[in-house]
DNA sequence: CTACACCCTGTAGCAACTACAGGGTCAAGC
DNA sequence: GCTTGACCCTGTAGTTGCTACAGGGTGTAG
């Protein structure tokens, strides 16, 4: 496989898998006569591994963690369940944190009555505290 | 009043006013014959107003459009609820897209009996699909 | 007079890619 | 046999919004 078909099987652009060699998350894989990447299906599967774990939002180097992990079997799952739970906060704060924004924010657009910038209520809510 | 002054009246790093003056959204205040910066209340007034844009999650650039248009007080607010409109999209988007993620990510946890990593059920789901 | 806190400039680093620039390779079609 | 175009290579710089030095200068309290 070469490296645009793993990259369109996988979702991911031919850059970001070089990035994900470069950065030692991905191995790199033998070379043909041409110089080019020549990728196996164990490189399709960690690949893929990586793009999920990415699309659940978890950062690289959780992933490393993960994929580390993942390579010995017999170990117990607690550390995989502790990086999944950490990252499960993470969200609700992150969730919490802009619910929290959304509410504000809609506030302040809710009191602009659409006249000139000089009465905006958006502008002054921005602009100097008058405490 | 000073660099650290300033900053610390409105809860900002020193390095960060510089980089604000860096790229523009601060102007550059006069000096001491120290050279040291030496700020005014109006640079105070701006920097509130940058730091509250940003508290409330709007991004450099609309920060940037923000203090153009609070500085024509006579145009009409409409660019500014509009700007503030967007923002408000993109908090619900990804609060939206967060809570999918949520989902998906408790959905994937709650499977995991807690065993080995040979039959994790998180690994499991990061692994290749079976289909 | 000597610590020490503060100030200065300039550069490099973070996450996680993305986008070139400036090349080489290969298969199809004329 | 030669060109066209799609693909591949390496290496570097850009993105956002700061943050953290390094290597200096300044100001003031004891």
């Amino acid at each position: 496989m070469k490296i645009g078909e793993l990259a369109s099987a996988t979702a991911t652009k031919v850059e970001t898998v070089r990035y994900y060699e470069k950065i030692g998350l991905l191995p790199p894989p033998s070379r043909t006569s041409a110089n080019y990447r020549a990728y196996g299906i164990e490189h399709l599967a960690r690949l893929s591994f990586i793009r999920r774990a990415r699309d659940l939002g978890f950062t690289l180097e959780a992933v490393r963690e993960l994929l580390t992990l993942s390579d010995d079997k017999a170990q117990s799952c607690e550390a995989v369940d502790g990086i999944a739970r950490t990252h499960l906060d993470e969200i609700d704060r992150k969730i919490a944190d802009l619910t929290a924004l959304r509410g504000e924010l809609d506030r302040v657009i809710g009191s602009c009555r659409h006249w000139t910038v000089a009465d905006c209520k958006i502008i002054e809510t921005l602009g100097p505290r008058s405490n």
